[in-house]
RNA sequence: GCGAAAGUGGCGGAACUGGCAGACGCGCCAGACUUAGGAUCUGGUGGCCGUGAGGUCAUGCGAGUUCGAGUCUCGCCUUUCGCACCA
């Protein structure tokens, strides 16, 4: 039954007395999120008769309390996935928990809480905030990555990868946080600092386990093109972060060195190899050690190159480090001139970057210019604009510029391009070079020498060597860890028990790996989980995928562009192929929410401006809460936190509480229905059904094409303002003034038709409201008299005809300013638009005793008159 | 430095394909109802001039295209974001 009651009564909240009319949203959200979970009213299986719709949210690291930025994005979601279920689709909307992490194992190391404890704890405490919320979530597939029925999987498949080469071991020069105390991709360091605490990175030399996305480069980057749903600042950042450039190798002798001493080098710009007048080495290049033992003082030499390494990363944080380099004394044979050019070793050049060697060609590239100028090296031109040759004396800084080659021997007067492919053919031919496709983009370490992760599950054996846990041997379980040290070492490393094992292939004493995996790789496919959550036989069952995947709508925060959403892209073509699933893109639409501020600032813990939701909720109820998030900006914007905005919505509910309270018992009388069987409707009674159909259109258009749903709440307010005036109009006053008489002279209104027409605005206007305040809307929908609840009605029609103006108001300009209104039919011709724009009073007015020069009918819309 | 996006009332924002700028909300002002109003309902609310009808200016600044520009083009300013020695 409907909690209705007549009267109004006071209350005291938050020390301040309300008098309320009859809105209670405490006891509507209890009320409602019990139902729904009774009913199981999200949940979902796979029904081929019906088309499909997964709308998922970035799943949640439980930190232990959600803010409200945190919460606009599940209520984004929740508007969608609420909607389409309304418009038929079988809704997979799920949640769940990326719960392996560095904070929990470091508030172990500080408090002594096992992160295990800690995270179930706050699990526990953020579900709960978002069932308060009414989230519509699907909760029997919720899982949590540190769940061994979930991570279980991620060692399977990083088996499978590494039976497929994709996943290998390798010594490199890695990212050390020596904070967090591990390994950081690259993609983790963040202007060369560590993406969760900021520190400077160090370099350090590991073994580690790498995944082969570059295997995957060319693809990742071609594929953005099909990627319409996705904003194009994404996939800019993802291109740039592949970073694809074409160009050549070319091999440069080393003099007096054996046979086969070559300086490798990269460019994208061989067509000015004539003008590479030195060769630079980065500190990290092979032949660094090499030259320093033949120089006068190796240590010294050495030591140089040392301190070019140690400053590179950690000093980028403080802006633009200055040129430096050094003479190594050696020559190198430039292939295209023969003519011998010196070798420097130089700060800026990247060792992990191409070979680690750039030939420098200071009169067309201003970092090789800079350093010619600072070193007095010399400058050739090798470009011009129109191929007659310059001297470099007048240079101030490079020309990058592609042109016509001079002085270049038989390449002269070539254009730029020409030149590259002529130059490159003769390269390959002299095996002197070749034409190449160099990334940005590298192999993802994923290596971390921390606790709270994944297992990586791999074992050394002394006769066997690197062999992998046997899959009936999954999950290798984390151990209980009871002391947390923070020492640098992998605490893994430290339990025996854990360590010692037989080797799986000769019985014989082994260990095992002690590294777990970078949580990132629990992240790249939990969607594809959540398909199938409680499988035990594989990651997930292909045919669920099938059904389910790709994900329709996905939203979360735009900090995740390039990480997490890169990583899920090429989880998804190893899935494939590896033959599990049958697409390559796992996300259809991605929409990128801005988030929440508060006193200018992005909300957080140290920052104490967080506001919490469970305090919003208790004063005003959870939907006023996700309207005014929806209501305040369009989602992908960043929004300023404003109370009394938050006040605004619950003001609008009440509003829409008393509109419904008032007419509900009139409306659900007898023989009320459709207004399509009423015989005339007078003009105030049209207009209100135009009123309700346009509004069914706008509100359908802005949540499912222009997701803008600012303007759909905007659109259901200006229904409501219009149904007050419409009830004004009726015999029995507006809502809420009298409340009491209201009620009982609303049975007054004489006309059948009014009724029936606000019948079918209240009908519509709560079901469009149902997926921003489901709690409220269901009410009033019980109010109205329905039965069945509206978590399983469906989208009320939009009908044309009845939304199509008869009369419309069309405005006339003389000269570019507006001078009279039409209030005409709405198919009025262009030419009896003309005319009567030219015979209205107000227009004639400004055009008296002046010619008429041009007359411009847009049909429908305005008159515009030219006078002279 | 390079690249992208955005600049609209006191505030958040709207304006869909170039067609009445400021929808909707917040705030503010007034009226009604009231013992009371911080509830509710109604009306008003960009600037300037005018008692008024009305006029006039106005979408960061400056030009341009057009009958008509917040919207398109060019230049500049500001802010935000991304990339930043990637050869």
């Amino acid at each position: 039954m409907p909690c209705r009651r007549s009267s109004r009564s006071e209350e005291v909240l938050d020390g301040i007395i309300f008098v309320v009319s009859d809105y209670r949203p405490q006891e509507l959200d209890k009320k409602w999120q019990h139902k729904w979970a009774a009913s199981r009213a999200f949940e979902v299986s796979v029904d081929p008769s019906r088309p499909k719709y997964y709308c998922l949210e970035m799943f949640a690291y439980p930190s232990g309390h959600a803010h409200v930025g945190h919460v606009r994005n599940y209520i984004i979601g929740d508007v969608m996935a609420r909607t389409k279920r309304m418009r038929g689709f079988n809704v997979l909307h799920p949640f769940g928990w990326d719960a392996f992490g560095l904070p929990a194992e470091n508030a172990a190391i500080k408090n002594g809480i096992h992160p295990e404890v800690s995270t179930r704890s706050n699990i526990a405490h953020m579900k709960g905030q978002l069932q308060r919320l009414g989230i519509s979530y699907a909760w029997e597939r919720e899982f949590a990555t540190c769940d061994p029925e979930y991570y279980k999987w991620n060692q399977w498949l990083f088996i499978r990868m590494v039976e497929k080469g994709l996943a290998y071991r390798r010594k490199s020069s890695v990212n050390w946080c020596p904070v967090d105390n591990t390994v950081l991709a690259n993609e983790q360091v963040v202007d060369g600092g560590c993406w969760r605490c900021g520190t400077p990175v160090e370099m350090r030399d590991l073994e580690q386990w790498c995944f082969r996305i570059t295997a995957y480069a060319d693809e990742l980057l071609d594929a953005t093109a099909a990627l319409q749903g996705w904003p194009e600042k994404v996939l800019t950042m993802q291109k740039n972060w592949i970073g694809r450039s074409e160009g050549a190798r070319v091999k440069f002798p080393v003099e007096h060195f054996p046979l086969g001493t070559d300086i490798e080098v990269f460019t994208t710009r061989i067509d000015t190899i004539f003008g590479a007048t030195f060769v630079l080495l980065g500190p990290e290049h092979p032949l660094v050690a090499t030259f320093a033992e033949k120089s006068p003082d190796p240590a010294g030499f050495r030591k140089k190159a040392q301190d070019f390494r140690l400053q590179d990363k950690a000093a980028r944080l403080s802006g633009e480090i200055e040129k430096q380099g050094f003479n190594t004394g050696q020559w190198a044979t430039n292939p295209f001139t023969n003519e011998p050019v010196p070798v420097w070793v130089a700060n800026f050049v990247l060792g992990d970057y191409g070979t680690g060697a750039v030939m420098a060609v200071p009169a067309h590239d201003q970092r090789d210019f800079e350093f010619a100028r600072k070193f007095s090296l010399p400058i050739r031109v090798v470009i011009t604009p129109d191929g007659t040759p310059q001297s470099s004396d007048a240079m101030t800084e490079a020309a990058e510029a592609y042109g016509t080659l001079v002085d270049s021997g038989r390449y002269s007067g070539l254009p730029s391009a020409d030149a590259q492919k002529q130059m490159i053919d003769v390269a390959k031919k002299h095996g002197i070079g070749e034409g190449t496709v160099q990334y940005r983009l590298k192999d993802w370490g994923i290596s971390r020498q921390r606790y709270w992760g994944t297992p990586i599950p791999m074992i050394y054996c002394e006769k066997d060597g690197i062999v992998p846990v046997p899959d009936d041997q999954l999950p290798v379980e984390l151990p209980t860890i009871t002391q947390f040290t923070g020492r640098g070492d992998s605490p893994l490393a430290q339990v025996p028990e854990f360590v010692n094992v037989k080797c799986p292939k000769c019985g014989g004493p082994a260990r095992r790996e002690t590294d777990t995996m970078d949580t990132f790789v629990d992240s790249s496919w939990y969607f594809y989980r959540f398909a199938d959550p409680r499988n035990n036989k594989m990651p997930f069952d292909p045919e669920a995928v099938k059904y389910w995947l790709p994900v329709d709508f996905y939203s979360g925060g735009v900090e995740h562009a390039i990480l997490h959403l890169i990583y899920s892209r090429f989880f998804a073509r190893v899935f494939r192929d590896i033959g599990l699933v049958d697409h390559s893109e796992p996300f259809t639409q991605l929409l990128t929410q801005g988030m929440v501020l508060k006193d200018g600032a992005v909300m957080s813990k140290s920052k104490g401006n967080v506001v919490d939701p469970d305090s919003m909720l208790q004063k005003y109820g959870a939907d006023a809460l996700r309207l005014y998030v929806m209501f305040v900006a369009p989602p992908e914007k960043e929004v300023e936190w404003s109370d009394s905005g938050l006040e605004g919505s619950f003001r609008f509910l009440a509003r829409v509480w008393r509109l419904v309270d008032h007419w509900n018992e009139t409306v659900a009388g007898e023989g009320i229905d459709s207004p399509d069987g009423c015989e005339t409707l007078n003009p105030a009674e049209r207009a209100m059904r135009r009123k309700t159909h346009d509004t069914i259109r706008r509100v359908t258009v802005d949540i499912e094409q222009r997701q803008q749903l600012n303007t759909a709440v905007s659109a259901m307010m200006e229904l409501v303002n219009d149904l007050y005036a419409f009830s004004e109009q009726t015999l029995t006053g507006a809502p809420g003034r009298h409340a009491e008489e209201d009620v009982e002279h609303a049975g007054d209104v004489e006309r059948r038709e009014t009724i029936c027409v606000v019948r079918e605005a209240l009908e519509a206007l709560v079901r469009l409201l149902a997926p921003f305040v489901p709690h409220t809307a269901e009410e009033m929908w019980e109010m109205l008299g329905h039965a069945q609840p509206l978590a399983a009605a469906t989208w009320p029609e939009f009908s044309a005809d009845v939304a199509r103006a008869d009369e419309i108001v069309v405005p006339v300009q003389v000269n570019g300013k507006v001078r009279a209104r039409l209030t005409v039919a709405a198919e009025t011709s262009e030419s009896d638009l003309e005319r009567l724009a030219l015979a209205d009073p107000g227009v004639a007015a400004h055009t008296a005793g002046k010619t008429v020069k041009k007359v411009v009918v847009a049909k429908g819309r305005l008159v515009s008159i030219v006078v002279q």
